[in-house]
RNA sequence: GCGGGUGUAGCUCAAUGGUAGAGCUCCAGCCUUCCAAGCUGGCUGUGAGGGUUCGAUUCCCUUCACCCGCUCCA
């Protein structure tokens, strides 16, 4: 698959899902809601379209995987085991230099008492002042200095101060509340003893319920459970129109594996994923994977493969595959006091199994596939080669006209087949068409139009992406064949209606 | 979160301290034998709130949203 060399703006693309019923600003009547969307008629096909996919090549097309529907309110206890409470609950720091991270209530600040210029040092309160670090970087005298709680210092001063694990000034981040859960109240009474999250991830619904799955689901390890549902996560600063959102969806896999198989079952799933995205149509020359480094994993962690692709405003993250060892059953069997140990029957062992995460993002794939989809041509007016048009050209040159179309894998475009009659005036070509439509329409999500010239039916059809157009004409009634016009290439062949459904059926399968 | 910018019809854009226009789109009708043709008619708008004013889409304040840069991203 070749990529779009077309790099589309946000605007454009923004202004077409607007227009074409993609994505809209949420309540938009009363002004919208930052980081929140709604997708239209044709978005919400795209989404259940890329969702099936992933079901059909994750879970139903293998034995060894089952599904999951959990709820978004989980038990509170959920999120301190999984540690989403706990770490995040207050205001913390973190270091640009060695990616640690600080609550900010536990830091003291070693500073200078009279001179406000000095280097400040940062240093955890179970700790002795750093009074070699005053030695060392800022060449002075313990003495001088004395220790204050760090929201003393002044966010503009934060250039002066030295870190905890550094030696270097001007690596800490400012304090900022991280939890990002909503938080709600179960219940009429808004009390703290009544306090829910809604899920920042569909996961931990997963391990809080690998109990009750795996002794149903009569699966051995390694099997896997998967689960796509919606997340949200109160980002301070959602950007770049859908990808950073506060409400998302995901599709989770969490695949159960025995311990010391984490690294084959992570390049495995790494691998699985790369195919997928190619099936759906973003190209291996788009797509990248961040490989993170063993020092920057999460301690638990023994592998992290961030699965990346070029969008227009940066090439940002699709999908996340992370072998976290047994982390979260650990932390759920302890929390819960509920053995979530797996007893293997050929070794006699019981162990906790471990886990390889492919965590991909629903909306984020939707913006891409639409940045891939999208191209503007210009289309020779005699005939002749179509060009890919120049983004900053207002309009085609003279003898061409411009098309916008978008290049779905038709796996995924919302309507696989649009049916045209010829002409609407003429009673036996609506009729003909309609009773094709009524049958494709049974299998196939189809578009039915006979408003208007037959060019422009075809021209919008294109800018939603729809593979195949159907034109009943004339000699349809002599002989029972159409014509069947390919989106990419505008070619058109004529073949009998009997034929017809085994060729788009070729064309658009999943 | 900081700084900058932008908000007028579904889209792209005009205009104005005094009845807000155009092109395209969309809808209806006519016409039309394959790539946004034509004719006729039609729907639709100053992001929200407040202030100044006889009168505000225009000036002022607030707010919301979007875009860009920085920041951040469990």
């Amino acid at each position: 698959m070749k990529p779009n060399d077309y790099h589309v703006s946000m605007d454009t693309l923004a202004s077409l899902c607007k227009r074409r019923g993609f994505i809209f600003q949420t309540s938009e009547i009363y002004g919208g809601i930052n980081g929140f969307w709604d997708y239209g008629p044709l978005g919400v096909e795209l989404k259940r379209n890329i969702k099936e996919s992933w079901w059909k090549a994750t879970v139903q097309s293998r034995e060894n995987v089952v599904g999951l529907d959990s709820a978004i309110i989980m038990h509170p206890k959920v999120w301190e085991a999984s540690g989403h409470v706990g770490n995040f609950k207050d205001p913390m720091l973190d270091c640009r230099e060695t990616k640690g991270r600080y609550r900010a209530d536990q830091i003291l600040v070693f500073k200078h008492k009279a001179d406000a210029s000095a280097l400040m040092f940062a240093y955890p309160e179970d700790e002795e002042a750093p009074e070699k670090k005053v030695k060392k970087i800022a060449k002075g005298n313990a003495a001088d200095y004395e220790s204050v709680p760090l929201s003393a210092i002044a966010l503009t001063d934060y250039d002066k101060l030295v870190g905890p694990d550094t030696d270097k000034p001007g690596t800490l981040t400012e304090p900022r509340a991280f939890n990002l859960m909503f938080k709600t109240f179960v219940g009429p009474v808004e009390q703290s003893s009544n306090v829910a999250y809604l899920r920042p991830e569909t996961a931990q619904g997963i391990f809080a319920q690998f109990g009750n799955v795996h002794s149903v689901a009569r699966q051995k390890v390694p099997f896997g459970i998967a689960q796509i549902g919606k997340a949200f996560r109160n980002e301070i600063n959602p950007r770049n129109y859908t990808f950073r959102s506060r409400e998302f969806e995901q599709m989770e896999l969490e695949f159960f594996i025995k311990p010391g198989t984490d690294a084959e079952w992570h390049e495995y799933w790494v691998a699985e994923r790369l195919k997928w995205y190619e099936k759906v149509g973003l190209p291996e020359g788009r797509m990248h994977r961040d490989v993170h480094e063993k020092d920057a994993l999460a301690h638990y962690a023994s592998a992290c493969t961030d699965i990346l692709y070029d969008f227009p405003f940066g090439t940002q993250e699709l999908e996340g595959i992370a072998a976290r060892g047994n982390f979260d059953l650990t932390q759920h069997q302890n929390a819960s006091g509920k053995s979530l140990e797996y007893f293997d029957e050929e070794t006699k062992e019981k162990f906790l199994p471990h886990v390889v995460e492919p965590s991909a993002g629903v909306d984020r794939i939707a913006l891409a596939l639409l940045c891939e989809a999208y191209r503007e041509e210009w289309i020779p007016k005699g005939g002749g080669e179509v060009l890919t048009a120049d983004p900053e050209a207002k309009q085609a040159p003279e003898g061409y006209e411009a098309r916008t179309v978008l290049r779905f894998a038709p796996c995924i475009a919302p309507y696989k087949v649009a049916v045209f009659p010829l002409l609407k005036n003429k009673e036996e070509l609506v009729g003909k068409a309609r009773e094709l439509f009524d049958r494709l329409n049974e299998r196939w999500n189809c578009f039915y139009d006979h408003a208007g010239a037959i060019g422009r039916r075809y021209r919008r059809q294109d800018e939603i992406g729809t593979p195949c157009g159907v034109t009943i004409d004339f000699q349809t009634l002599e002989d029972n064949t159409v014509t069947l016009r390919d989106r990419d290439t505008m070619e058109q062949i004529r073949v009998s209606i009997d034929e017809l459904e085994n060729i788009i059926a070729e064309r658009v399968r999943f």
